[in-house]
DNA sequence: ATGTTTTAAGGTGACGTCGCATTATGAAAT
DNA sequence: ATTTCATAATGCGACGTCACCTTAAAACAT
């Protein structure tokens, strides 16, 4: 009841804003942000240009809402299904299958998340980038945190840094995600978390002592 | 000098060529394709905006050349790198290295490159993308043969499918290259390829039977 | 051989055209 | 009376063209 100090006017509103920015997803993910054009939105949104200026004042204001909006959603899910109960085996299972959730859930704004997340730093927007990564990079540490934890509690084996593992682990759910996203039928994203949490877990060598044994930690 | 066919002439074309190349690589990977003007390629290269069109037919062909180019020449060398001398974990540790030196020695056409490879698959130019990937997946195949032999010689044990271990391999290595790229001194690469490779070879778990043992290859 | 003319290819950059963001305007609706 | 709609107008920047210089090599003349 206090959050609801919204006049019938102001909700109205909002669920235009809404309409605008849902179109405006589903063209930017078609086409790319430069192949998409002022008009196209508001036609798609069922509104007339004129209005759409009322609500952004312009084509990157809009983008940016959209982005800012999605990507925030994006990491408080993840954030919290790594934060929830349970032993950190437990917890990462949940991010692997959570990560995979969302993804299928959100295919358009996941391209967009994606194009600004990991491609080359430099496409959409500038600034805009810089401002995603640095939430990105807050999460990754989110993350370790459930590494840090498991190897205090003796869960885990220190095989390397909290971070790296966790750059690693959800590196490995993003590259299965793009891969499902290119064809969903050829590379499924697996339904059991185990299938990429294992590739970590498991050793792959044969012998840990042997062959490998002596070379592993001798340099540097 | 059978490959010394070319006249004058048209070697100072391909040096010209290679001139407007230059320019073009340096200025997409600093701003994106579509924040660059042919203008601004002609102005860095030192040619007039007519002489471009000589070389290319348009914006659109000078980037596709050049992302060709690129592309193959880093397949290559990386197809190279995981097909020489030496056992599995060699050749791993290899790539890793490669791969390492590849991306410091080419930061702006990795740029590109990634922008391409890892994107949303609409970003930069349709069509290309689907060329680049498929040359991409090819590669990853090599790179799950390496797996695969490992697998034949005992050397690894089979914890998952040889192009899951592929995919797992190389999204690591791009996950720290791209951290580097944003940040080179919080972030260096590893310059021990057995930090990236340990994330695969040694066993998180603590226990490999106790815990995990019996819940890991359960379903599927 | 050396100077001169021819001529075709190379190189230039102002300009045309077009698409698009953004603004303006008057009618319609709520 | 304000908001929204429909449509047109404006302004801008980018691609790509084309008529015109410039160069250099070949043909010719001396």
């Amino acid at each position: 009841m206090e959050g609801r100090k919204l006049s019938r006017r102001q909700r109205e509103r909002q669920t235009q804003r809404q309409e605008m920015l849902a179109a405006a997803l589903e063209l930017f993910s078609e086409k790319g942000y430069h192949n998409v054009s002022m008009h196209e939105i508001a036609a798609r949104s069922e509104f007339a240009i004129g209005t759409l200026y009322k609500f952004f004042t312009g084509k990157e204001d809009l983008y940016k809402a959209l982005i800012r909006e999605k990507c925030e959603r994006f990491h408080q899910v993840l954030t919290e299904a790594i934060e929830g109960a349970g032993d950190e085996v437990e917890r990462l299972r949940r991010y692997i299958e959570v990560k995979g959730a969302v993804f299928r859930d959100n295919v358009p704004s996941i391209r967009l998340y994606l194009a600004e997340t990991r491609g080359a730093s430099f496409n959409i927007m500038a600034g805009l980038d810089r401002e995603i990564r640095e939430r990105y990079a807050q999460f990754l540490d989110s993350l370790a945190g459930v590494f840090e934890s498991g190897f205090r509690n003796g869960l885990f084996r220190p095989i390397g840094r909290s971070f790296h593992l966790a750059v690693a682990l959800d590196s490995l759910c993003n590259a299965f995600l793009v891969l499902w996203l290119e064809d969903p039928e050829k590379h499924p994203y697996p339904e059991d978390p185990d299938t990429i949490l294992n590739l970590l877990f498991e050793g792959l060598l044969s012998t840990s002592e042997g062959r490998g044994g002596d070379r592993r930690f001798e340099s540097h």
